[in-house]
DNA sequence: TTGATTATTTATCATTTGTAAAATGTTTTC
DNA sequence: GAAAACATTTTACAAATGATAAATAATCAA
C-alpha cells in the first residue's frame, strides 16, 4: 500500500489533495548508521518509515541519549523542532538499513492553507503521536526498568535489531542495569 | 484579556470564528480538592485554567500518581481520551479554587469542519502540548530526581501550593525521597 | 480551642541503579 | 582468517531510592 493510500485511512483526502501529496512524498534509502537528520539542524522534514528501522538521539554529558524509536509506519520527526521553527540539539539516525517516506515540511505547511483535509490528516497523526508520548510518560514515571524493558520487547521484533546501549538509554538507565535485567529475566 | 482575544494571538480568527467561541466558552469554578473530571470517565470537555491550579492524576497499585499539573493560561485536557474517544483512567482534580474555561469538545469537533481556523488553532495548541511532553520525557529520561524538582521549582511559583505527595508521584519518586532531597536542598 | 485528621520529616534497612574497570563476545575490515 | 574495533556481560563497590514505621508539624472541623 502507498504512502497516500495509508493517509485515506485516517482522512477521506479529495483528489486534489491526493495528487499533491503524492506529488510531495519522496522516498530516500539509507545504510545502516547513516545521520539522516544532524544534531542541531532545523527540522524542515517529517519521515515517514517504509522499512527498517530509525531513532532520535541527543548528546547528554559525554552520553549517546536515544529519545525515540520508529519502525515501519510510523512518523519519525523532531517536532520540537517541526513546531517551533528552532533548531534542536537532537538528531535522527538509521539503526538498520532503512527507507523513507519524505515530507518537506515547508511545502506540506503550504498545503495546508489550500487543503483543509491536509491539514486535518496531519493534526490527527500527531494527536496520535501526542498520545504517544503520554503512554510514554507513564512508563517512565511508574514502570521499573524491568517492567520497561519487557515492554519493549513486547512492542515489535525490531527490538532484536536495536544495539543494546540504545535501549539502555532509551528505557532511562545504563548499559550495565540493562545487562543485569537481561540477565535476571533469563 | 478574554479567551478568545488570546486565541487570537495564536491564530488570526475570522469574526464568525470568534463568535462561534465565545458561544462556545463557559466558565466554571471549583473548590480545592473538587473532581473535575470523574476517572473513568471519557473526555468531552477541554479545559484552560483561567485561576488556580489543576492536576491530572489516577490510580496506580493502591497510590494516588499525578501525571500533570496545569496553571494559568494553560490547557488541562486527558488528551488520551479527547483523541481516542475513549474513556481513560485518568481524572482531573482541582488543587487550589480554580476557575476555568471550558470548551464542549463535541461542539468543538463540529466547528473544525466550518472553521479552517478553528481548527487550526486547536492544532497548534496541542502541538504546543506536545512539545512540552517531548521535554518532561527529556526530564523523566535523564535527570535525577532533585534536578526535576529544582526545575519544577523554577517554572512556577504555585509549586508552594501544592502538597509534596502530589509533587513526588509527579517526578516518580516516592515523597519519602522527596523529603531527602528538600533537605538536602536547604 | 481542642481533638482528629492529614501532611511532612526522619530513621533504619533493603533493593535498585550507577560508576569504573576488566573480561568476554561479536562484527568489521584488511 | 586475524587483527582491530565495537558490543555486551560481569564484578566490586558507591550512591540513590524504596519500604516501613515512628515522630513531628500543619490543617480542619466540631
Amino acid at each position: 500500500m502507498n504512502l497516500v493510500s495509508y493517509f485515506q485511512t485516517i482522512v477521506p483526502l479529495s483528489p486534489t489533495a491526493q495528487d499533491a501529496l503524492e506529488a510531495l512524498i519522496t522516498t530516500s534509502t539509507y545504510r545502516k548508521n547513516d545521520i539522516i537528520q544532524e544534531i542541531g539542524s532545523t527540522c524542515r522534514t517529517l519521515y515517514m518509515v517504509k522499512s527498517g528501522c530509525a531513532r532520535i538521539f541527543y548528546w547528554k554529558d559525554g552520553n549517546d541519549i536515544t529519545e525515540h524509536f520508529s519502525f515501519p509506519n510510523e512518523l519519525i520527526v523532531r517536532a520540537e523542532s517541526l513546531f517551533t521553527g528552532k533548531p534542536t540539539s537532537k538528531g535522527i539516525q538509521a539503526i538498520t538499513d532503512t527507507e523513507l517516506y519524505a515530507i518537506d515540511s515547508l511545502v506540506l505547511f503550504r498545503l495546508y492553507d489550500q487543503h483543509h483535509d491536509i491539514e486535518r490528516l496531519f493534526r490527527i497523526l500527531f494527536e496520535q503521536e501526542y498520545v504517544n508520548t503520554i503512554k510514554r510518560i507513564e512508563s517512565l514515571q511508574f514502570h521499573s526498568a524491568k517492567e520497561r524493558y519487557l515492554e519493549l520487547l513486547k512492542s515489535t521484533q525490531y527490538v532484536q535489531h536495536i544495539p543494546l546501549k540504545y535501549i539502555a538509554s532509551y528505557l532511562g538507565i545504563t548499559q550495565v542495569s540493562l545487562s543485569r535485567i537481561r540477565a535476571d529475566i533469563s
